[in-house]
DNA sequence: TTTATGTATATTGTATACATAGATGAGATC
DNA sequence: GATCTCATCTATGTATACAATATACATAAA
């Protein structure tokens, strides 16, 4: 929970943003674990702050699906499912889909370049083999994709989206075998987006995110053996 | 702003949740104007709560896109510009796919005959002339679209889009003219959905979301002229 | 006349205090 | 020994008090 000081530190922001990214970042690493309750002067305390933005921040979490309100009983971090992961992820594929069909009819020619940079840039990182810096390349591309798609609503809840797969990203990267794989579905997606095929980009995207989501199923049955 | 009173009867909720139906449904209705500040204490008296409700309110309206926060300065009602309209359109669009996507696949048998009643009952709606009736009855018909998806992350995104034309729809279904074609596009889902035609349905969807934006742009643009 | 500065005021941000419902546990009764 | 009742305790729900800051207006200096 230290990174609580990062967030701090990162910007002048009200409190309850602070402990809202805080809380947000705890749940997706899993720091704090599905059924937990969030207990405010629990909370409170090990933040430093008073209870307003904790349950302030209790109140986004809430409408991110990240926790859950019993009444009378307060909030704990939401039950993730397998079910639940594909019910996401099917929303997610159709909101990609749409950001690529988007992208196709309006990139400019800067950002087909940038694109392409980064299509780059992910195999480099790839080969560095640090988890981070290839998650961080991987966002990057698929990001000039919904600016690309000029659609801020969409893009921001892909994001949120996105961000509740972040627990099993990084198994995903960790697995190098699929490296090759994925620069692979960049760049067909990168090429069909620049000849403007629809047909092309939504189907890459589309082998993209089911490929994520077979080795996110994986994980979730191998976490449920344990 | 006496809606609070019904929110109020409604359920034993807190009061939060009351307040923020109560806002929302300022804002949707167009009682409370675009770019029109959220007073905290102003509305505390209003309602007869104190800030603390307020705020947490005011907190879920800003993640569902409905107030912009101002540093410093607080929520004010978010504008609605004909970009920010097809900018969730286009996203309605996208989801209703997917939705009748997945139905076409999962639709039970009791569902469909569900779907072909309440496909009849919006005629019979239509023919009333009784608008809040026919919205309800729009309503219900794309309720057991969702049901029959199984997706409920989906039916929440969706339902949360939709509510946001909301102040459009009136107009929208006030226009008699228009009941045949919507009778005949309700005919078409509820029979692609039927026969499994997951292309026939994705296109029947489509048109029907296709008319409904351009009468709201229609609508948008009208309102700017004034 | 314009700009700068200071002060007052309004409003948000944060902390704390009080009220109430639900959980827990001890003791009594059957 | 089991169950029911009541007291107590804990945590949320709500209200209020306090702090910090932005805005507006007035006044003074350039």
């Amino acid at each position: 929970m230290d990174t609580f000081k990062q967030n701090m530190m990162d910007e002048f922001l009200p409190l309850r943003d602070v402990v809202f990214r805080t809380l947000r970042q705890a749940i997706l690493t899993g720091e704090m674990k599905p059924g937990e309750r969030l207990l405010e002067i629990h909370l409170a305390n090990r933040l430093g702050v008073s209870r307003t933005p904790i349950r302030e921040a209790i109140r986004m979490l809430e409408l991110e699906g990240l926790v859950v309100m019993v009444p009378r009983r307060g909030a704990q971090v939401a039950q993730i499912t397998e079910k639940s992961m594909t019910d996401v992820l099917e929303v997610r594929c159709a909101l990609d889909e749409l950001a690529v069909d988007l992208a196709c009819n309006r990139i400019s020619r800067e950002e087909q370049i940038e694109l392409e940079m980064a299509c780059e840039a992910f195999e480099k990182a790839t080969e560095t083999k640090d988890i981070h810096k290839i998650a961080k390349a991987d966002v990057a591309f698929h990001d000039i994709i919904f600016k690309a798609a000029g659609n801020p609503r969409l893009t921001q809840m892909v994001n949120n989206l996105a961000e509740q797969m972040y627990r099993y990203r990084f198994e995903y990267i960790k697995d190098d075998t699929q490296h090759s794989i994925l620069c692979e579905e960049h760049r067909m997606i990168y090429e069909s987006i620049s000849k403007h095929d629809v047909k092309a980009a939504k189907e890459a995207i589309r082998t993209h995110i089911e490929n994520q989501e077979k080795s996110i199923i994986k994980q979730i049955r191998l976490e449920k053996e344990k």
